[in-house]
DNA sequence: ATGAGTGCAAACCGTTTGCAATCGG
DNA sequence: CCGATTGCAAACGGTTTGCACTCAT
């Protein structure tokens, strides 16, 4: 299921968040990659789209699609933050080592690891995250010659 | 199995790293709590133990040990990083929502997941990182109250 | 019209670097 | 003794804030 623009429009008006052309670009930028992108890169890619885009704003943009949950944060290596769209339902996500290539991974079989986990350690679990680290295909072949 | 500071100081001496007063009160540090603990802390608590402790040098024996393969890094919440003594062996955190409390799982139900994330992929898979969190058992009962 | 949203400049904070002094082996 | 290590101060890069102006509704 592919997040659409109409959706996210829908979501800032419901929220009663004004639709202005530097948020177009915003979300313009995020829905075109599947990759999560650093705020300097959301910046220069929508700059594009608008030509006057502040990285002040994508910062607030981003901090407001953070708490309005359509926008999630992930960890990337090198110590910088990134933001992907949050994908309805649950993912992961898998990071190549070499060309920062991501994929989705749809469907998640950790539900029983987690029971297991709870059992033992007597916690209540309210949420995961998982980051799986390898290369990609095509590197692995650059790999090889 | 706990890592002992002798454990920790024979690993310094025989890779060639000298084992100096502020080293050591970094590493007594390290050992005293099981929670990932930020650069400052560190330095806070380290203090106590070699007064002039300065943040840089705990930077710097931080990124010595990272290498050294005796420190993890974990990626906390509020977007600071943490460090905590690395386990021999696999293992993965559950960290408290409320009290930030930390409980380390031993042994990772993970393998047949991750052969599957390869085989729908293609990725070679190098690594992976699992963050749970969750409410222990004390903040839930004080939440019942 | 009017308050939410914007961009700029400056403040801020965690981290890194250059350097002379110091310490451990 | 001699080089590794340290602490300081300054540089640095990403993020946040104050403020006057602008735009969407």
């Amino acid at each position: 299921m592919t997040t659409s623009f109409e959706t996210l429009a829908q979501q800032f008006r419901a929220q009663g968040h004004k639709l202005t052309q530097p948020r177009r670009a915003i979300l313009r930028t995020l829905l075109a990659t599947p990759k999560p992108l650093s705020p300097a890169e959301i910046q220069e890619r929508g700059q594009k789209l608008y030509g006057d885009l502040g990285l002040v704003t994508v910062y607030r943009t981003l901090e407001l699609m953070e708490t309005m949950g359509v926008l999630r944060a992930v960890h990337v290596a090198d110590g910088c933050h990134g933001y992907a769209l949050a994908t309805p339902g649950h993912t992961h996500h898998v990071v190549c080592e070499r060309c920062h290539d991501v994929v989705e991974i749809v469907g998640c079989d950790l539900g029983h690891f987690l029971d297991r986990v709870a059992e033992t350690t007597g916690y209540t679990i309210t949420g995961h995250w998982l980051e799986i680290s390898g290369i990609c295909p095509a590197c692995q072949r650059q790999q090889a010659r």
